[in-house]
DNA sequence: ATATAAATTTTGAATGATTCTAATTTTGTG
DNA sequence: CACAAAATTAGAATCATTCAAAATTTATAT
């Protein structure tokens, strides 16, 4: 079992119980989710929890690197705990998003002078896999 | 000047004064405008012009592929007439969204099977070259 | 310990983008 | 020219997100 309590440290968060639960929920759900799935989740854990705590604390999270958001056309923020280098794919109809293994490369960063880079992300729709044999059956 | 009610007709669509509009306003503000600045922007042209026009026409171009839409983590649609492949950098701070000229390479398609990919979108965010100065200033 | 200040969370209202629904207008066809 | 189909419009509704202010919790100094 992790300690959540000494990554948020680390990373100079006190660690409330919000942020460390909403953090291991993070870690433990890697299914990219949404601010509203992340409270009906934590909802009965922490009976009093607001959704303002989470969008505070994802800003915060984000802001520190512990964490990644994901956009996307749908406009709905999706959440990752992972920010080693990978991309996305999000399904147009079950909604899921997807790791993709699409390295990028190094490259991009030098590319482009005068641009302060804070993040990038490489995000590819269509049909998954499931979604895709469920409309050809 | 190019004749849009063609290239409406060539993609099946049949044309409206509204959308002949909408999208000759795409083809020569490439700024990425969003629903709101092309509303604004039409209103004294088409006097009666409701958002709700927009919301379907955009959709439709995109369907068709005459359009594309860019994603972004602020939850914002910003729509371009440049289909051909190039990237976006959004900025934080003007929220403008510029054109980037970074090469994939590698054809992403190929990588990943089971996934039907529709369209692919790489995106940048940060600081732009004004934004930066004008902070450092 | 205890008072006080600072940080965090909570609540509910407000905003802003987008969607829904139903009515109206425009367009295409016989 | 009438009728059906398609497109547009208006306004209400919805959904995600933000704002502002009050309440709670936590940290700090006495």
């Amino acid at each position: 079992m992790k300690d959540y309590t000494k990554i948020l440290r680390d990373k100079d968060i006190s660690p409330s119980i919000q942020r460390v639960k909403i953090l291991e929920f993070l870690d433990i759900n890697r299914s990219h989710p949404t601010v509203d799935e992340i409270f009906t989740s934590l909802l009965p854990v922490i009976p009093t929890l607001s959704k303002m705590t989470i969008y505070n604390t994802l800003k915060l999270f984000s802001a520190k690197g512990l964490i990644r958001s994901i956009p996307n056309s749908e406009n709905i923020g999706h959440y990752d705990f992972n920010v080693e280098p990978h991309s996305h794919f999000k399904c147009r109809t079950c909604k899921r998003v997807f790791d993709i293994d699409v390295d990028l490369g190094v490259n991009i960063a030098s590319n482009i002078d005068g641009y302060k880079i804070d993040e990038y992300n490489l995000i590819l729709e269509g049909t998954c896999k499931e979604c895709n044999k469920k409309i050809k059956n």
